[in-house]
RNA sequence: GCGGUCGUGGCGAAGUGGUUAACGCACCGGAUUGUGGUUCCGGCAUUCGUGGGUUCGAUUCCCACCGGUCGCCCCA
């Protein structure tokens, strides 16, 4: 029987883990400029967890949770989402005391949702988030944004495309789902399944239906933006005046609704325009959440932030194009004739090793000519030949491969010749 | 969860109800007993996603399952 990675997982293998490595770094270089620190929460938690945080009535909670039951009877879910998660450990920990607020925090790992997969959608998939807790600024609705936009643009991505819109605060929310409502009442009947139910439970997401969006209704239906209260209508222009200013170009888009329960005001998602990207083009997705960490027990405490999906990132630097400057090669190859020189290439691999020289040799009994060939296909700088000639002087062959120039370098100088070799390269 | 489509060596890809499963790339070895390339020669699938069924016989026909992929729902 042959055992498989369970569906809707993948392996990223050596080729693919690079990119990862690259996109990883660039992500934690920001973060740092941005004055975010890293937090880890654990990939499973208590089920009540996201049903209070993330919301009983959205998808991820309905129908894709990876929910069991442990050994000790609890209601485990592995992590849909990290931003219930995030401000669950805020709150368990008390970093709303701390001096140093706001609190900007970044994460990332794995998520899990139960869906059926396709490119762009894993049931294991990687996001990059961050939350910043403690400031209800509409300046930091635009660093967030700012930050992630960054992100997109110095890995070299192009076509990009920031939506956003306000879903105003708890009044707002209030008469515009009354509105909404009232308007939609009267075709009930004619609208999709889905909806019928969402009248009730939450109106707002028949906005952004795909089967209900060419219903006449659709065009006349009451904008949440018409809906904002004076606070929460400056409050979103604020953050467009700052969006404008940083020289941030976007769109507003009035049907914009995330998916889950804890938004309002401030939500945004960025999207690929990239020819072949596919049907998924949502890169990320944020908001705020100005209820949540009371929600989950703490103290009223304002919050925004926003997740990416690795895969979709990495899928949108496939499709423009975009090289990421990534070198795989080594610095130095050792070929060896004979069981006494390849013995003494082992001890000498150790000493440039250690020395900080990038460097292998080869394990499989194989022909010189083969080892020169496996050289090259390291992009080895230099060839170290050691046969039994240059053992009994003592010497090694030292060739480059690029111009093809070989010296003759003593055993016991061969560590400071290269390392100074490959120091004047760098 | 629903619908379409696909599943042959490491990769790409032909093929047929019958018995030797093409070809290309990659890889390994040799020609060239110690220097990367080229060329030439040779090697490389007891097996066609898995399990059943039909049949004298199935990789080929049927069914189920698994997986990929595309679209829908929804999202990151």
């Amino acid at each position: 029987m042959n055992i498989k990675a369970p569906r809707g997982t993948q392996d990223l293998l050596p080729e693919t883990t690079e990119r990862w490595q690259h996109v990883e770094e660039k992500f934690i270089e920001l973060c740092r400029r941005f004055n975010y620190q890293e937090i880890r929460t654990p990939i499973f938690e208590h089920t009540e967890l996201f049903q209070r945080g993330v919301g009983d009535s959205t998808d991820i909670v309905q129908k894709e949770m990876y929910t069991f039951t442990d050994r000790g009877d609890r209601s485990i879910t592995l992590r849909p989402e990290g931003t219930a998660s995030v401000v669950r450990a805020f709150v368990e920990h008390k970093l709303y005391g701390i001096p140093k607020q706001p609190t900007k925090l970044y994460y990332s790992g794995p998520m899990f949702r139960y869906e059926r997969p396709q490119q762009g959608r894993m049931r294991q998939f990687v996001q990059f988030g961050v939350e910043a807790l403690g400031s209800e600024d509409p300046a930091i609705d635009a660093e967030v944004i700012s930050l992630a936009m960054s992100l997109y643009q110095e890995l070299g991505l192009k076509s990009l495309k920031l939506v956003i819109n306000s879903l105003g605060d708890s009044s707002s929310r209030e008469s515009h789902r009354a509105a909404l409502v009232n308007h939609f009442q009267p075709y009930k009947e004619e609208l999709c399944n889905d909806c019928q139910l969402r009248l009730q439970q939450n109106p707002l997401r028949i906005l952004d239906c795909k089967k209900d969006r060419n219903h006449p209704a659709m065009e006349t239906a009451p904008s949440i933006l018409d809906h904002l209260n004076e606070q929460s209508a400056t409050y979103f222009s604020n953050v467009q005046n700052h969006l404008d200013r940083m020289g941030i170009d976007y769109v507003v888009d009035k049907n914009l609704v995330r998916g889950l329960d804890y938004y309002n005001h401030t939500a945004f998602e960025i999207m690929s325009d990239a020819e072949g990207f596919g049907s998924i083009t949502t890169l990320s997705g944020g908001g705020r959440y100005n209820g949540l960490v009371e929600d989950l027990g703490g103290p009223q405490t304002p919050g925004i932030g926003f997740a990416l999906s690795v895969e979709r990132l990495l899928m949108a630097i496939e499709a423009e194009g975009v090289q990421l400057p990534i070198e795989s090669n080594v610095d130095c190859y050792f070929v060896s004739l004979g069981q006494r020189a390849s013995d003494e290439a082992v001890r000498l691999t150790y000493e440039l090793r250690k020395a900080g020289v990038q460097v292998d040799k080869d394990y499989q009994d194989k022909k010189f000519k083969a080892q020169f060939k496996a050289a090259d296909r390291l992009n080895s700088k230099y060839v170290v030949v050691l046969g039994e000639d240059e053992l009994a002087n003592n010497i090694v062959n030292i060739k480059e491969m690029e111009t093809g120039e070989q010296v003759e370098v003593a055993i016991n100088e061969l560590v400071p010749y290269l390392q100074k070799k490959l120091q004047g390269e760098k």
